[in-house]
DNA sequence: GATGAATGAGCGTTCATTCAT
DNA sequence: GATGAATGAACGCTCATTCAT
């Protein structure tokens, strides 16, 4: 029914903008230092409003964290997955990764801020959801290490701890871009990472 | 004066046990889930005394953490001061960052959480602190890359950039380690980090 | 019209619908504990149709607790007006209005519940209507005792006092049915009201 | 320890005079239209303060109710059982509940007003303990009957019955004397309530 | 007329901090 | 000094009622 789909749309466009803005505010301030009367002010809905769409702020977080995370880890993977060889795809697993955070600077905020609380019900899932995320990541990446050593372009080394060196480096490095009011875009650091992973990793030419 | 001393001698006593009991419970709860009828209760003390040894819930938050980083910060450069040539050194670096997270995975949790809330003046500067000790401890990393570079150990990478590495694979490490429930040591990793971080950064003899 | 009786006899069979739901509902969780949206659920109506019925929810509240009560009296009276002597009349004084309490058991129980509030106005008019109907109930009853005594058929008592105790006692009675789940049917105590009534329970020497 | 004594006595007095204004205001508005700070500022106490003597509105309000008629049963129970013989022990029983009613005409308006809501697990259980007193104090006056039967004073009819009669024509002349605003004392109806549950209403042919 | 999304006042409850004892 | 009872501002959430569609 064409009624309810431009209900539907227009719901679903609401629901982006509260996401949208609590995202701004819980980058900014904190879990537990924002309240629904603030992001209901800065989203322009009724605190009642904003209950019609979420459960309650723990679900509105835990929704704008989870819907937000799986964006990046999707576009992340497609991009590399579109890529030929193994060296374009571990530069464009970089370069995916930086521009992401850099786009998203606001929202990578918050897991330096981390705030993955222990106590209720929602949050430990929420917890349990980003490390299952993680390792989902990091699995993905193993392949593209195991991939790499089969073909004989990678040392036989332990892919799994090779995926998670390289994810370190990454993660890090965005952080650091993040906490330091550097001026330069973090992708020139994609060179030097690709640099000293590879020739780690490189069997011969060296 | 001897009465003083005592006085004074007791006076950190309890303000150290204080600090242990809050780490333990902050740890498991995090900031906000944390009450001071609870640390009151937990450390034998009444809620009246925490304020005569902190200002508040935010001071004794943050002196604790504060205190234990430094101490982690000290052991770890101390030890790595103590080794000989630079293999060692980074060896050592490695290890001891390692076996302060081994011995307390508690406090580390506390930093998965993150919980450095903007909000308020202590939050801030307790935040800012956080910083500045991160990137201070780069740049003594940094020193040992610039020593490894003019000593020709290493290739003449960009030394910063180089010590954000491997500080990166080191944290990223421990990290993994804590969230997934490994049964091995840390330390069992290691010996892949050096492999491919020296591979990578090593100019000769391959 | 024939058009508009149409119309008329729909709202009220509408309106008769929300009632009777309502009903259920009040006496299953008590005035405060229902929620508009919960009545316009069972009745099949959207919420903003209930306004188009009511004025409110106090409105529906009051209008279902007074419909219904009205019903209770007029039956019993009509049945006791049927009847021919006085013997007769009292007996169906009971058995009447223990016939409407198991036929409307959740009903009556919002009274086990009372929930008359003094605050808004509408409540205290429900209030007052409860009251002026129960005296004029016992008002009834009155003039079934002095209509009794004049007849040589009583001891020539306090007719109101009479009246008074005489419902008191069915009251009781169909209380103390609806708190404990006797399968019995309430009319069972029927005849020993009558009897105890009539008679009292003093043995000898009258 | 005599200073903990004194904080005891303290506590107790402080509570006592909470439950005594709570007691006032829920009997005048009912459960669901005071509010906590209402019953704060009517005792002299803050908001926080009631949470340290009840774990908040409901445990308050059951509290209340609960210790208001525990004292009423214990009351009458006494001085029934103070007296001799079966005639004074049921005018005793009528006369000291009418001296609770006039005494705490506040408190018992509570139970015209009802409100022992179904939801949550407290209102539930205070219904029960209602019930379970009522059913209790009806066993204590079945017991009266008995001993009046065995005596040969009554009439050998059903003991149970007899006592739901009887409190019930106790519990209904007080409610009829709440609801109408009738000058005289309670008291006054004591006789004839005697009278007929003795003697009947019936007059010849016995 | 019929709908149900939007509103926002109002509530119970918590807890960091103070201060009389 | 040591205590913990007292405080009250602040929060998340509910729901009767309205009104644009």
């Amino acid at each position: 029914m064409v009624r309810s789909e431009r209900k539907e749309r227009e719901f679903n466009t609401r629901r982006a903008e509260i996401l949208e803005q609590a995202e701004k505010i819980f980058a900014a301030k904190g879990f537990y230092n924002v309240t629904m009367a603030e992001i209901a002010g800065a989203s322009g809905f009724s605190i009642g409003s904003l209950y019609q769409f979420f459960r309650g702020k723990e679900h509105l977080y835990k929704t704008m964290i989870c819907e937000k995370l799986d964006l990046m880890y999707t576009e992340i993977r497609e991009e590399v997955n579109a890529a030929k060889d193994i060296t374009t795809k571990i530069a464009t697993l970089i370069d995916a990764h930086f521009r992401f955070v850099e786009k998203n600077t606001d929202f990578c905020r918050i897991f330096l801020r981390g705030e993955n609380d222990a106590l209720s019900e929602m949050m430990t899932s929420l917890r349990q959801k980003l490390i299952d995320d993680y390792f989902q990541h990091i699995t993905f990446i193993e392949n593209l290490m195991k991939s790499g050593i089969k073909k004989g372009f990678f040392r036989p080394l332990m892919p799994r701890e090779m995926a998670g060196l390289l994810f370190g480096v990454i993660r890090s490095t965005a952080i650091d871009w993040m906490l330091l009011p550097t001026k330069g875009s973090l992708n020139l650091k994609k060179d030097l990472i690709m640099e000293i992973f590879l020739q780690g990793v490189k069997k011969y030419d060296r």
